[in-house]
DNA sequence: TTTGCTTTTGAACGCTTGTTCATTAAATTG
DNA sequence: CAATTTAATGAACAAGCGTTCAAAAGCAAA
């Protein structure tokens, strides 16, 4: 038998790119086979390849769509105070990250499995992303609002505060979303501040 | 030929073990085969198995003489002000890590191709490591010297914060690690004072 | 009902994987 | 110099890899 009652190009697609990314966190790129994806998805290796070009395109196209997200979704508004644009930053990123677990982690832990050129497109968002943090940064310490020797070093420790989240929040655990922003906000506030 | 001149076991084990870090920590555990290790120490794959019974026991012993190490050497003086010894701890965390970035890249990054056993030695070691820092935020908590509202919380921003130094931090580079470790310093205060 | 398009199968491809082991050679010991 | 121990080779293994493609089968339009 060939083409299994009632399946689709338009769900299968979908499919295959929510079976990689759930396969890819869970056990890495280099880890999971082609076969594995297709099981997952309940289908032969070969017609994964209706879908995707290769294996890497499968990687390289979850990683740029969850980067491309996030830049679109970053809140940006020059014109209010930076203290608010900090604060709006800090929850922002600290809400996208925990709705997204898979794609944060493979966002992280993939990028040396992408070839050179994939990686410098995704590496490239990754600093514009870092950018915008950087700029409410310098925002905040022209006009006096923030304390800070160095934005780069400060902008880079707190992405990585922030992102470290991921690793301990579950939803349904001992603290709420709303209870982990206001403690991340918190420390971040004073880091910034004299 | 066999057994190349002036080789010895005490030379090649050590050499096993370094190529093995070397390539986990650029390629990734599953991506890097026995062969490519082999040839980097200047052997065929065969001789590797006189060295490690397999490739998980060899990153499984890299991750816990990391881990061990990381234990052995964490400042201790709970006599000392909380102050201090959180200070301690910031610069020591920084500095220890600078020095392995591999070691460091591989503990963080191939947790999940362990086999379930060997992750739950590491995930132990991991634990307790975050023990000595929450131990230390507790004792400034009761001391008063600390303002902190969940103590396991800032434990865990505190050390994503530290440890994400070691993905931009290159010797040599812009800043040197007195300035890093001052700077952060300088934020890790802040952030657990009023 | 027939035609044509889309989607999937399943086998096949050449290659790589981790691991084993008899063989061989160097180093060490007596 | 001879005997023994140690360490490396290189071939072999079964299994799995990413990818290709002719053939088959489901679906939609005529």
């Amino acid at each position: 038998m060939a083409r299994t009652t009632g399946s689709h190009s338009d769900i299968t697609g979908p499919r295959v790119r929510a079976a990689a990314l759930r396969l890819f966190a869970r056990g890495g790129y280099a880890a999971v086979s082609m076969r594995a994806i297709a099981a997952e998805v309940g289908v032969q290796a070969g017609a994964l390849y209706n879908y995707t070009p290769d294996k890497q395109s499968l990687l390289f196209d979850l990683m740029q769509a969850h980067m491309t997200d996030l830049l679109a979704e970053t809140p940006h508004n020059p014109s209010r105070p930076a203290m608010q644009q900090l604060q709006d930053f800090v929850a922002f990123h600290i809400r996208f990250h925990a709705d997204r677990p898979d794609e944060v982690f493979i966002a992280y832990m993939e990028l040396r499995n992408l070839t050179e050129e994939n990686f410098a497109v995704i590496e490239r968002l990754r600093r514009d992303y870092e950018d915008r943090l950087e700029t409410i940064l310098r925002a905040g310490v022209a006009s006096g609002d923030f304390a800070v020797a160095d934005t780069k070093i400060v902008t880079l420790a707190i992405i990585a505060m922030l992102t470290g989240v991921n690793t301990w929040y579950r939803a349904g655990g001992r603290l709420s979303l709303d209870e982990v922003v206001a403690q991340y906000w918190d420390m971040v506030r004073k880091a910034v501040t004299v």
